[in-house]
DNA sequence: GCTCACAGGCTTGTATACAAGACCTGTAAG
DNA sequence: CTTACAGGTCTTGTATACAAGCCTGTGAGC
């Protein structure tokens, strides 16, 4: 089947959600046109409706990257996010059940990736849980401005979140859904501020912005803390490109 | 000067905010190439950059055009309007002076313009309020998803609207400010939730989707549109010798 | 050994050509 | 008088060609 532009910016945006793809990665046209198997002019679309809404940039003659938003920017990003979604808990009236049962089961997910170590989909899952609600409580213009707004989120994590805390954020979660059942949606809304206040804070944002974190997620195999000394031939290495990096080469 | 893309996207919605380009509009690649000056390949990147905003829609073939939004998608946006905008103001602290300075200034302009019966701006600062009012409390991201927005509503507006009440939407504006001027955040956030209620219930839901809403706004040179709150609404009569010709722009 | 200039390759930017489809219109048959 | 059909025109959809710029590697000059 031809994948049409809607298709390619779903998988991208996906493997952003997912942090399969970090932030400052490149994306070349060409790469891309030949991976999904149509022309440069529908990946250019692609792209550049990535670009309006805030996934991707394009460097003049360079190519098209993957945001590294800056420290300000991860502010914006969060205020926005704390701002739509304490909103939208408090703007509730009532919670349908089947939208609780929901939830619960989403969080129960959650709980078990962790327990079981699952590093992979449990950041996903994790970003998730806040789509889910937005899908659940509100509609989808909604839904669709969160999703967004995740994959920036998720992106500012992968640049600036030196430890990880998933266990926290899923009890967080947990707790929400509870004040929801509670019919306390103040409450909800209050914690749910509470809690992206908590993911910000666990940010360091001081930290420089990004001068070789996007070269050492590609090299290293995600889940290994320790790297391995000197690679022999990282050379030819994996999908995207990563040879050819502004920064020097040397650490 | 070679207008960018962004020139012309900006050029378009600010013509949508100001009321002067209503939905269902047909925008022409050619055309518009021809209007400013460049190759259709500008123009169908701004298109399309539009479309992903929800400003416009492309259908196969035919054109793009302004969209009309169903009233499940007015509902829609009204919904997402209340959630941020009330978010936002529950999320805010304290309002500095400027700024309350800066929206009582807001207020007096439109006022103004209700009273000197300056029909065509007054649209324009109604809801220019509300993207001031992100501008000042929350950040750039925000100001530009609630003008997004804006645009949206306007539109629906122009749809759904029987009859305007511009002064009472200034009233109501004039008392989020003072609430805000109180430091009553939470009050002010209430009566944003009521007043955007009330443009939303002021609206004609049920009204025929868009037969010939457009066709009526095109044929009326629109300055006049203070000729009367009720126009002939006979359904047979309003187009004399106005077979299907979609494309009238003769000029 | 070091610096600087230049050339070559690779990438996006932009325009243009052509293909495919939708709508309109005029004509002819019933 | 109505309806069906066919041709023409106008529109977007898509690919491709070429222009322009960035990055890198090389080699000469000092």
């Amino acid at each position: 089947m031809n994948p049409s532009t809607a298709n390619i910016e779903e998988a991208i945006l996906s493997a952003i959600l997912a942090g399969r793809i970090p932030p400052g990665t490149r994306l070349g046209e060409q790469k891309l046109a030949d991976l999904f198997g149509v022309s440069r002019t529908r990946v250019r679309e692609a792209m550049m409706r990535l670009e309006t809404r805030g996934i991707v940039q394009v460097s003049a003659r360079r190519g098209w990257f993957v945001v590294e938003p800056s420290a300000d920017e991860a502010r914006e990003a969060f205020q926005t996010r704390r701002v739509i979604e304490t909103g939208l808990l408090q703007t509730v009236r009532e919670v349908p059940p089947k939208v609780l049962a929901s939830l619960k089961e989403h969080v129960a997910i959650e709980r078990q990736a962790i327990e079981t170590g699952d590093v992979s989909s449990r950041a996903c899952l994790l970003g998730d849980f806040h789509i889910h609600l937005a899908d659940a409580l509100g509609n989808r213009l909604l839904t669709e401005i969160i999703r967004d707004l995740t994959a920036r989120t998720t992106l500012i994590s992968m640049l600036y979140q030196p430890t990880e805390k998933a266990e926290e954020s899923s009890h967080d979660h947990e707790d929400i859904v509870a004040a929801m059942e509670a019919g306390d949606l103040a409450g909800a809304a209050r914690l749910m501020d509470e809690h992206i206040g908590k993911v910000e804070a666990g940010l360091d944002l001081s930290a420089k912005p990004d001068p070789l974190a996007s070269l050492r997620e590609l090299l290293v195999p995600s889940t290994f803390s320790d790297v391995a000394p000197s690679m022999p031939h990282a050379h030819g290495a994996a999908a995207p490109h990563a040879h050819h990096h502004p920064s020097t080469k040397e650490d």
